[in-house]
RNA sequence: GGGCAAUUAGCUCAGUUGGUUAGAGCGCCUCGUUGACAUCGAGGAGGUCACUGGUUCGAAUCCAGUAUUGCCCACCA
């Protein structure tokens, strides 16, 4: 017999366990199933597991399982990414910490630095792969995948090569995210601002003033700009000289008109920093003008500034506009002024621009064979979504998406930091060499050495859901083409493109349309159908959840050992809609843990009531329930039930509606299985139903729960059958839909409801005598053959059920679903009240049917509406009919 | 500056194409340990669906505007 509660501890990592040695993750590329893939967005092999990680495993492992239970061949590809900037950035921080080496990659050198970063990964890899298995995963981890591996780095190689054969890569000084912490460049998306304040100067300039929050970079400054429609400015001529003292003496300036100006800002023109500015550098290549550096990549000064040359910016700063102020050249300054200040997304590190030579994909190069047409990256990135060849859940996020590709700028790629992808070009003796080789393998003959730099992380991410599916053997063999390997490889040919997307919204930019650019351009097909984004999960205050704050942080794990997988997974999906933040707090938590224990002790009982009644449950067969003749109404209602859920649970989940399809099984659980039709089997129990509902009931909730569900079922299923996650998913039975049975079981709970709500309204005494008045034979009839289960649940010692039109003293407090029932009470009830509750109820029905009848009407609707919508306005008009006629008689019973 | 959302019970949120009396969980109040479950059961209170107009027989739902909050994007020196 099952113990009293449900304990999770004892029970998931054995079920996970066995799962794994059946075999049923694997996914199997020669069956002739329809396959359904989902890549697992690669978690950073950095660490632990949050619970962005947690609500995306729950939710793949839903759609996994689900349609595995739907017959498909179901592959979850499981992986790691070796996420390049974070990774280096946090073994480089730990080496500094605990072995007090200041600059690791100037003391270990590329190799070692290289090799201690891998073992880092490996082991966090170790964890990363146990938390995954924690939350019940059903990947399958034969085909586990990570971004370094030879076979991903092979199609990084042949997609650098590619694209620089076809001129989408090239090479070229640029203004880059530089990053002086982390000594690499950064994409645009990888930073982020954070508001600072900062005093703002006012500075004389020749006959102009100018305004500057960075004094330290106007030493090159000798370009002034200002808008061609300025009026304070019109005597000045574009390219105009004029002389004027400026930091280190003399210089020459030349006057600029640029339309970029925004005449309301400071004094309306600005002296320019190409450098060191995005804005500044576009403006200098626009006009031709020269640039020079003013900071070293270490984020110190150069030469040009003199006496400031090797002084680190902030210490600049102050000096120089001291020096400035000397000269009797500033102005003002304002203290209060609130900017923005670009940081990395990593490291955190202010971001200084500089021009550096980089590689690029170019965006707009129209060169793509696409639909038959030449298209760039940009727009077969926008054709995808537009033509509905994919997907986003929630719809809205397309017009986000549209618009980041308007202004997306060509992609720097290469980055100089040691871990990652190397770049897959060869120099002759040195970088500045003129001879290069761009290819997939090192070039023959002596001297040539490859690029230090590494590429973005997000270049060898943007292939993960077709890269993970090339034949690792395959791989090594290079007289193969790109074509070639996926042409040959099994699993890339059965399983892309790839099914749905699933990840959070913040990474839209990031990765998904990173995906779309490089697996259409690559492969020539889309990476996924779909694409499902959901929300951050946030405290219960709606802040978001921070490692450098414990108080706030929930850890998965420490909720798996308190409440269950199975817990956390429903309290992270139910009542959320995909592409919202929400909440997440224990008590919430807490609440879906009593659900699961419910569920164990409904099974419970099930088993219980079996044993009394003589009954092995493995015996019991699905087939001969449906077929059974000797069904009880509750049965008959209950199996009725049971197959709209099954219908109802199967088209949600098939359109991605977790939130509401777990709210759908836990009510009907909860509030059907378990407060009704297992009280009424108290009195009169059919086990074969008990057995057959709570099976079905295991397999529909078997995506959500899987560790629960797996193991009840090993109590109650059928002999001949497996384990629960080889099942295939429940299918409604048309014959066992019976709303006859459905209505009237209704009203039985109707009138049990009316007696529980007297009684706690009256104080009525146990076993207190009631009368059911009912206004029809077939009520009547429905009642009394229900008659014992009424008074049991009802607690009544007698009941009569009696069929008479009421007279006024007689008639009492409830009308429920037809159905009228009263105790004998004094002078309580208030008539008029009750009249005006029906006529008003009247009224409204009656409305409401005039609405559909001109809807119904109108020849327009009728023709150009789908047939279903018209049937069901029928349907609905038919109801209403009725329902207006029967309060029409109850109205007769009051005059 | 542009865009996207949100605003529903004390709290956290659902509410699929407009449809009959707007739902759930938690919390609160009253009662209850008859053998599945106190991680429970029965009953109950609590909402002008942010505001103002409009479309409609009918609006939480569609349209316009207002307010508050949040997020994203952008070159304001």
């Amino acid at each position: 017999m099952l113990p009293k509660t449900y304990d999770p501890q004892a029970t998931e990592d054995r079920i996970y366990s066995m799962w794994e040695e059946s075999g049923a993750f694997k996914a199997d590329a020669s069956s002739d199933k329809e396959p359904f893939t989902v890549s697992m967005p690669p978690p950073n092999a950095t660490g632990q597991l949050h619970l962005g990680h947690a609500v995306m495993l729950a939710l793949e492992d839903i759609f996994t399982r689900f349609a595995r239970a739907q017959g498909k061949e179901a592959l979850w590809l499981p992986g790691t990414d070796h996420a390049a900037i974070a990774t280096e950035s946090v073994v480089i921080k730990k080496i500094q910490k605990e072995e007090g080496i200041p600059d690791p990659r100037a003391s270990l050198g590329r190799e070692e630095l290289i090799k201690r970063i891998a073992h880092f990964v490996s082991e966090s890899q170790d964890t990363i792969r146990s938390q995954v298995r924690k939350m019940g995963s059903s990947c399958d981890w034969s085909r586990e995948k990570y971004t370094l591996d030879p076979s991903l780095n092979r199609c990084v190689n042949e997609v650098f090569t590619k694209m620089y054969k076809d001129g989408l890569i090239y090479r070229g000084h640029r203004i880059v995210n530089w990053d002086p912490k982390m000594q690499t460049t950064v994409s645009d998306d990888e930073i982020e601002y954070v508001e600072e304040k900062a005093s703002f100067y006012t500075f004389q300039y020749g006959p102009f003033q100018i305004v500057t929050s960075r004094p330290e970079t106007k030493f090159g400054d000798k370009y002034v700009v200002m808008h061609p429609d300025d009026p304070r400015y019109e005597k000045y001529e574009n390219g105009d000289q004029f002389e004027c003292e400026w930091i280190n003496g003399k210089i020459t300036a030349t006057i600029i008109k640029d339309k970029v100006i925004d005449m309301e800002f400071g004094t309306g023109c600005m002296t320019i920093t190409p450098w060191h500015d995005h804005v500044d550098f576009d403006l200098a290549e626009r006009h031709e003008l020269d640039k020079e550096q003013i900071i070293d990549f270490e984020g110190k000064l150069l030469p040009i500034a003199n006496e400031f040359a090797g002084m680190p910016i902030e210490e600049a700063r102050t000096k120089i506009v001291e020096k400035l102020d000397k000269k009797g050249l500033l102005v003002s300054v304002d203290e209060n002024y609130v900017h923005r200040v670009a940081v990395s997304y990593r490291g955190k590190g202010k971001v200084e621009p500089q021009i550096k030579e980089q590689w690029f994909i170019d965006v707009n190069k129209p060169v793509i064979e696409w639909k038959k047409k030449n298209m760039s990256l940009k727009e077969v990135m926008q054709d995808v979504i537009r033509s509905g060849d994919i997907k986003i859940i929630p719809d809205r996020f397309e017009k986000v998406y549209f618009h980041w590709i308007d202004n997306l700028r060509d992609w720097c790629v290469s980055r100089q930091i040691w871990w990652g992808h190397r770049i897959p070009v060869w120099h002759k003796e040195d970088k500045d060499s003129k001879e290069m080789h761009v290819g997939v393998q090192a070039p023959e003959g002596k001297g040539w050495e490859q690029d230090p730099d590494t590429l973005d992380t997000w270049f060898s991410s943007g292939l993960w859901t077709w890269s993970t599916l090339i034949d690792p053997a395959l791989a090594d063999d290079h007289s193969l083409s790109l074509q070639d390997l996926l042409d040959k490889s099994h699993d890339f040919q059965k399983f892309h493109p790839t099914s749905v997307m699933e990840t959070g919204y913040d990474i839209l930019f990031f990765w998904v349309a990173r995906m779309i650019l490089m697996t259409t351009y690559a492969t020539g097909k889309i990476p996924f159908e779909t694409v499902y984004l959901h929300g951050l999960i946030r405290t219960r205050d709606g802040a978001k959840m921070s490692k450098s704050d414990p108080e706030t942080m929930i850890d998965p794990l420490d909720i798996i050992e308190k409440y269950g997988a199975d817990a956390l997974r429903l309290s992270m999906i139910v009542g959320q809609s995909p592409g919202n933040d929400s909440r997440l707090f224990e008590e919430k938590i807490a609440g879906y843990r009593n659900f699961v224990n419910k569920l164990w002790n409904a099974s419970r009982f099930v088993l219980m009531t079996c044993e009394k009644e003589g009954i092995n449950p493995h015996e019991v067969e699905g087939r001969k329930v449906e077929k059974s003749k000797s069904l009880s109404l509750a049965d008959k209602a209950f199996l009725s039930e049971l197959q709209f859920l099954i219908q109802d649970v199967t088209t949600g989940l098939e359109q991605y509606r977790l939130s509401e399809v777990g709210e759908l099984i836990y009510s009907f659980v909860w509030g059907n299985f378990c407060d009704w039709y297992l009280e009424l089997s108290k009195g009169q129990a059919n086990c074969d139903v008990l057995v057959h509902v709570l099976r079905t009931i295991l397999q529909l909730l078997h995506p959500y729960c899987p560790f629960i569900t797996e193991e009840l079922w090993a109590s109650v299923k059928p002999d001949d059958c497996n384990i629960l996650m080889k099942q295939l998913y429940p299918k409604a039975n048309k014959k066992l839909m019976d709303h006859d049975a459905y209505d009237n079981f209704q009203k039985i709970i109707g009138v049990i409801t009316a007696i529980r709500s007297i009684r706690a309204d009256h104080g009525l005494d146990q076993g207190k005598k009631l009368e059911v008045i009912v206004h029809t034979k077939e009520h009547s009839d429905v009642l009394e053959s229900q008659r014992d289960q009424i008074m049991r649940l009802g607690r009544l010692s007698e009941l009569t059920i009696d069929v008479k039109p009421q007279t006024h003293e007689h008639v009492a407090s409830m009308f429920l679903r037809g159905i009228e029932v009263h105790i004998p009470l004094e002078g309580v009830i208030d008539f008029e009240k009750e009249k005006a509750k029906l006529t008003k109820e009247k009224e409204n029905l009656e409305k409401f049917l005039k609405g559909i009848q001109s809807k119904l009407g109108n020849k327009k609707f009728v023709s150009s509406a789908p047939e279903e919508v018209v049937t069901l306005e029928r349907e609905k008009l038919e109801n209403a009919q009725e329902k207006i006629k029967k309060l029409e008689e109850r109205l007769k019973v009051l005059e």
